[in-house]
DNA sequence: AGATTTAGTGACGGGATGTCAGATACGTTC
DNA sequence: GAACGTATCTGACATCCCGTCACTAAATCT
């Protein structure tokens, strides 16, 4: 408010809260990556090409809103509704990564293995380096992050198509 | 302070702030896992035998220390020196990581790919996976954890060999 | 013009962090 | 055992940040 024409209070107006902003902003960046997951999640195609492209969309939404990202995780852990919002979305997108994995699975596309807590570690991975990259304000290369956590999903996913996708990562 | 027979006052003769009683705490479980990344580091023995050491001693700290890591992690945002000092914590192993993944790419038992950034995401994705797993109350089981960061870690850094690792990470 | 709704602000209360002068306990020296 | 110096501790204060509220100003309606 210290770089608007409006005092503090006025916020008040607007936002419940100091918690509430985060999760408003929270929302609008969500709608963007969910749209950009369709692109694996809907399993139409292939599936390392369906993940490559939501991982790019994916990386292309945290480099352009990095600084909320960062800021809603830094400001969850001080309000106990802010964390459980943060840790929903981290959730949400858990459950569904783990259903494709275990579709494909099923298709022998992918090892056995348990899939829930494989999906939240890989997206753990992915909130942590993103925010790491994107979050403050000298950003790192789009794709050198991209290159990376590309190359640890498909690995782990689809380790049999690795030779194929390995070249198409390049290094 | 307020569940101990002193006063507020009384810790900060022991210590110059907040922040710096993180460093504190942070320095003691630092000890631990680097210790613990030794078996793997060291480059003695089979790399995947040292590795799945590493990863199993790493669990386990944090498993002992996750109040801790979350402590720290949810504080750092909140002062700059903090921060700089949990970047640096994670950053160290960020390198060594990545100088043991050029070795072993040089060894050709590990794909060609940037050393650097594919080390900060596996490293981002064990913070992450692991104050998310240890950092409040009620723990995660160990086991299932460690399958899921093994899994990620042996399939991207040791592919090729990764026929003979599933079956002893098992489901 | 008068009334009613909307928009905005100064001033306050509460909670957390950090500081400081003074008090208390303890050991040392004469 | 009295005086002194030192280490330990605390009540009270200053500061900062968040959120609220009564009150004012502007805009819209009748």
């Amino acid at each position: 408010m210290a770089t608007t024409e409006y005092s503090r209070p006025t916020f008040y107006l607007y936002f419940n809260d100091l918690h509430g902003f985060m999760e408003t902003l929270l929302d609008e960046v969500k709608v963007g990556i969910v749209e950009g997951a369709r692109a694996w999640l809907s399993n139409e195609g292939d599936a390392v090409g369906g993940l490559r492209q939501s991982l790019t969309t994916l990386v292309d939404v945290a480099h352009q809103h990095g600084p909320i990202l960062k800021a809603v995780a830094d400001a969850a852990p001080g309000d106990a509704r802010l964390e459980r919002v943060w840790e929903m979305f981290l959730g949400s997108f858990d459950e569904v990564v783990s259903a494709r994995i275990a579709q494909d699975q099923a298709a022998g596309l992918t090892p056995d293995f348990e899939p829930l807590p494989v999906a939240r570690a890989l997206n753990r991975m992915d909130a942590g380096m993103l925010i790491q990259a994107f979050g403050s304000g000298e950003k790192a290369p789009k794709d050198v992050v991209l290159s990376a956590i590309m190359r640890v999903w498909l690995s782990t996913l689809y380790p049999f198509d690795a030779a194929a996708s390995i070249e198409q990562i390049g290094r």
